[in-house]
DNA sequence: CAAAATTTTTAGCCTTGCCTAAAGTGCGTG
DNA sequence: CACGCACTTTAGGCAAGGCTAAAAATTTTG
């Protein structure tokens, strides 16, 4: 019985390792726990691998595994999770503001370069950025330290009929989608007003600048929208919290990276 | 028996695969040939492993191999090891132009990255350096075609006293003399002149703009220059040939990426 | 030219990650 | 409360790459 506990992330972990832990870290976010299956789908693998590698994982103190139950990071994993994240949202960050990538093409990039990076070279991207606090598609970026922004946000979908917010933010695995934003110029920053809500989950008008583009419920609740402060806020749905409701590990929003990004 | 002969290069090759295939080519390049312990060492791998690789490697097609008589790259293997050797001078290129990385530090970050960036991502970085002919330690950048200047060079050793030649590269595998080298400004693109060769393979005095510099044979052993153009050629040493031996298959150097390394 | 030294290969084994097939668990529902 | 379904784990394999020890081939040398 080894006694690995809750000491520094080991500076070599293999390209799979940092995958599972971000995969863990990013479902435990979104669900509070993370199933085998769950994982599995997310890293494109057999279920059955999952065990395999959730067991030695487990064994070198990365996350308690309870049998048929799922798995929850320790705090050795959730610091090397954390440190893939900020890997990968630094390249993100670089690669458009510096290289000109367009914001649908650069995950895949940052998906290999994150395990190939030393901490100097991230670093120094940070440093030629201004050291940003959030990527391109609006994440944001953990610190050195592994402190982070946790805050929910609400969705598109959650909106009231005539609320004007912020948008902050959308995932960056869907290359077609982003290209789409890109198109309407719904890009984080923006302010977006929901000016129309067609029944039964129907199509939704938004407003944008000028523009009232119509846009699917689906769309709709992958775009992540904050409160403008000093507006009312008129609640409709159900919604996940805004304001802060679990105590923040990260330091304030705001500065964020200019995305160029030349949809198509 | 599968056919695959010369055709392109497969565009997933592993990173041990290319590090064989690059190894074997400069092996190729400075001896003529690769035997498995020269590559073994060159891996820091042990022989029987070589062996094994080797065997792969010959069945895929990337080179031929006669059993204890050593190996050839095939043009495809040839191709596979200038497309990893491109990436790598780029990319050392421009961690040294762009992200003020200094020249005895870069060959690590490199040869990570190497195996990780797209061929997108390699050319972008290119581009904004304005496609460099040479790395910061001279080293020629590989076309993305597979043409390469592969001409010899003569050696700080092998000129004659009083001689007067533009030092043109170094290896960039030897971080403690590349710092030294900046320290004496002995750097690509800089004249330098033999002074005096003490007997018996004795200390080698230089100069360098106004320093006189005395350096081991064994360092000057490893600093390759070139002749200066309209400079008669007073030939002293036996020494590999300096102006076109073999055929170019690259075009004409000069461009180089500026290199500002902070030594120390 | 045979013995010694060197180089190369073979044999057998290990770890990491992944797979499929089959067996176990847990839970909701009739 | 038992059955069925979904989820999870176990069992058994495979390929890539690496290692050591030992055998075989080649080269060097006395």
């Amino acid at each position: 019985m080894k006694s690995s506990q809750s000491s520094r992330v080991p500076p070599t972990l293999t390209a799979p390792v940092e995958d599972y832990l971000k995969a863990i870290y990013e479902l435990e976010q979104r669900h509070g726990a993370a199933a085998t299956t769950d994982v599995a789908q997310a890293l494109a693998v057999a279920p059955a691998s999952v065990t395999g590698m959730i067991r030695r994982l487990a064994s070198q103190g990365f996350l308690d595994h309870v049998p048929y139950r799922g798995v929850q990071l320790t705090d050795l994993g959730r610091r090397a999770a954390l440190r893939t994240i900020r890997r990968h949202r630094i390249l993100e960050s670089y690669l458009t503001a510096v290289l000109g990538y367009p914001w649908d093409r650069v995950h895949d990039e940052a998906e290999r370069l994150e395990h190939a990076a030393s901490d100097d070279l991230i670093e120094r991207m940070a440093a030629a950025l201004g050291h940003p606090d959030a990527d391109p598609h609006g994440a944001p970026i953990p610190t050195a330290e592994g402190q982070v922004d946790e805050r929910r946000h609400r969705t598109l979908a959650d909106l009231a009929i005539g609320e004007t917010t912020r948008m902050v933010r959308v995932s960056d695995k869907n290359p077609s989608l982003l290209r789409y934003l890109a198109e309407i110029a719904l890009q984080p920053g923006v302010e977006v007003t929901l000016v129309a809500r067609a029944p039964f989950d129907g199509p939704i008008t938004l407003r944008i600048g000028a523009d009232e583009p119509i846009v699917g419920p689906n769309l709709a609740a992958q775009v992540l929208v904050e409160s403008i402060p000093g507006t009312p806020i008129t609640s409709t749905r159900s919604s996940t919290s805004d304001s802060p409701a679990q105590p923040l590990t990260g330091k304030s929003r705001g500065k964020r990276a200019e995305s160029d990004s030349t949809p198509r």
